[in-house]
RNA sequence: GCCCCUAUAGCUCAGUGGAUAGAGCAUUGGAUUCCUAAUCCAUGUGCGCAAGUUCGAUUCUUGCUAGGGGCACCA
């Protein structure tokens, strides 16, 4: 809004220097705003100077001063707005404009204008996107990496909602194989050694005791009734609803909805996988060999070709997920984004490999990976491991540091980064615990409302507040912070980097933490800067509200 | 051997093609008659190494080194 009012007259000035033939239109749109990183470098810096001494240079081969230019910028800048208090020269030719404070308030107007959809796209882009996470087959209850896949597929889907896009969120999953013989086979063992028989636990089972926990219910409900069965089917069944139902309801818990669960058998029943492999087969991009089939991902610039079809007939996990995303083009997305763990790594280039085999355009399909998690207690890291069932589950995670702070810990890295989840750290209540220290700043500034009664300070209306008051630095600055959180939104969104959002959050809360204990908000003996900062407040608390809530994260009103 | 991720302060991590690279923790020392001290203030000579691209590189490219993960007719 500010940015783009200075922008529009760099521009305009710009062009004059094109008319006077001060420089070429070679620089159009080359150059840049942005925000100074240090104090003294004013509020907006632009490079346009350095930018067009380049250009010409190039173009000419001659040398042009940078700063020279930057000169004659300013001269073309001389009819000053209400916007631009004064403009400066620095560095190696950088103009640096200082604001009018002033003009700063027109962030509160916004913000107050536009309520829980600041910082969002109030039209949708007409573009429909489908994330795809989660998608644990259903063998064990949800673990602390899909718990951070979770949390992370599903912030990116608020941030691709907030920016406008109409989101879809997807779980694929499997409920057939060796994988869910293998848990029937280990539910059926548990059952018989529970009744006191022999139940031959498989090598490879899972041992976890929620398997147990299984076998219990249907003794409870059958007794031993099922001693002699020997197909494991039934054990099966039972064990992957109690299982999908453990894994919906620690969705439930955090929140996490899906609009779809796709089933892998779909794609065998309507004979999806046939066709997929009969058009590879036409293409020449499948072969046969040592009884397996082939597709030659060589072809696609991989080292090498894998199979798609065991020599037992089975496909391998390849050949249904490109199917999968077969689908997913079919259905007609604009975009699909994937969110994988590190252990997938291996199956992207393959996946899309197939997907440009079949005609479709891989780069319509992002996957984020995201790097393991590893959890810390007294300092020390938290061995785990599936087959001592010494692992923690994101359920006992929530019942231990609680939905929010789980939430906002596994977004706090970005998803390339190993993510060090520091238990001690997340059930602090303390500055220690950036989730406290954010949703500890919003319930502070309730409690303010709360008093303004009490202490006389009422904020009549917004329009009646005079924002010329607030000429603090500390109060500029937080003015700045609010006035850029829909770029930062959009800058998220774009990156799918919901980490952002949560720097950007500590950070507005270090501001008010700050200027809190600095300064008084409500001041009887001076009603009309009380007023002004209230509503300063007001602006930041719907801020803090709304970032929050694009995590996924509560906003409390006291604590 | 090949592929992916990472390398920034004592620790955990942000960040950027630009002008003086940040935050939290830890350390040490301070702040509460007053809107929640669950807070604040002060305290810091660090972008793994080497070339290249550029007016300008911690940021982009390449090579090297180190750590993590992956390279199944498992998913």
């Amino acid at each position: 809004m500010i940015k783009s009012q200075l922008q529009e007259w760099v521009d305009v000035c710009f062009g004059k220097g094109v008319e006077q033939g001060f420089w070429s239109n070679a620089s159009a749109g080359c150059y840049a705003l942005e925000e100074p990183r240090h104090e003294g470098q004013g509020d907006y810096a632009c490079n346009a100077a350095m930018v067009i001494a380049g250009k010409e240079k190039k173009a000419t081969g001659k040398k042009v001063n940078p700063r020279q230019v930057a000169e004659q910028f300013v001269t073309l800048l001389q009819e000053n707005s209400d916007l631009v208090e004064k403009v400066e020269i620095a560095g190696p030719g950088f103009i640096n404009f200082f604001l009018q404070p002033v003009v700063w308030s027109q962030v509160l107007s916004v913000t107050m204008a536009e309520d829980g959809s600041f910082g969002f796209a109030t039209v949708k882009n007409g573009k429909r996107v489908l994330v795809e996470f989660v998608s644990a087959n259903p063998t064990g209850p949800l673990s602390i990496g899909h718990g951070r896949q979770a949390v992370l597929g599903d912030a990116i889907a608020r941030l691709l909602e907030s920016v406008g896009y109409d989101v879809e969120r997807e779980y694929y999953y499997n409920d057939a194989g060796r994988q869910m013989r293998v848990l029937g086979a280990s539910t059926r063992a548990r059952y018989l050694e529970l009744l006191g028989l022999d139940g031959e636990f498989p090598e490879d089972g899972y041992q976890g005791d929620y398997i147990s926990d299984i076998a219990q219910s249907i003794i409870d409900e059958k007794g031993d009734g099922m001693k002699d069965e020997e197909d494991v089917m039934f054990f099966k069944e039972v064990a992957e609803k109690a299982i999908f139902n453990d894994i919906a309801q620690t969705l439930q818990r955090m929140s996490i909805r899906f609009d779809h669960y796709f089933n892998e058998h779909t794609l065998y029943d309507e004979g999806h996988i046939d066709d997929v492999v009969s058009i590879l087969r036409e293409k020449g991009l499948v072969y046969e060999q040592d009884d397996a089939t082939w597709f030659k991902t060589s072809a696609f610039g991989q080292e090498q070709d894998r199979v798609i079809i065991k020599s037992t007939g089975e496909p391998t996990y390849r050949l249904p997920d490109i199917c999968y995303h077969r689908e997913k083009f079919k259905r007609g997305y604009d975009w699909m984004v994937d969110v994988f763990g590190a252990d997938h790594i291996a199956t992207v280039p393959d996946v899309l490999a197939g997907v440009e085999a079949l005609g479709y355009n891989p780069e319509m399909v992002t996957v984020v990976l995201h790097q393991f998690v590893t959890l810390l207690r007294d300092g020390k890291q938290v061995k785990m491991s599936t087959r001592k069932a010494t692992f923690i589950t994101v359920d006992e995670l929530i019942d231990e540091v609680g939905v929010d702070a789980v939430r906002f810990f596994f977004l706090m890295r970005k998803a390339d980064s190993q993510l060090e989840f520091d238990l001690d750290v997340a059930k602090e209540e303390g500055k220690e615990n950036p989730v406290f220290y954010v949703q500890y700043g919003h319930a502070r500034i309730c409690t303010i409302f709360a008093k303004a009664a009490e202490k006389g300070v009422e904020p009549l209306t917004f329009a009646d507040a005079d924002f010329s008051l607030l000429t603090l630095p500390e109060e500029l600055k937080i003015m700045k912070t609010i006035g850029a959180f829909p770029a930062m939104v959009q800058a998220a969104a774009d990156d799918l980097a919901p980490h952002r959002i949560v720097f950007y959050l500590r950070e507005l809360a270090g501001q008010f933490h700050s200027f809190y204990s600095e300064f008084r908000v409500l001041d009887p003996g001076d009603l009309e800067r009380s007023r002004a900062r209230l509503w300063l407040m007001i602006c930041l608390s719907k801020v803090l509200r709304n970032g929050l809530t694009l995590i996924g994260v509560s906003a409390p009103v006291s604590m």
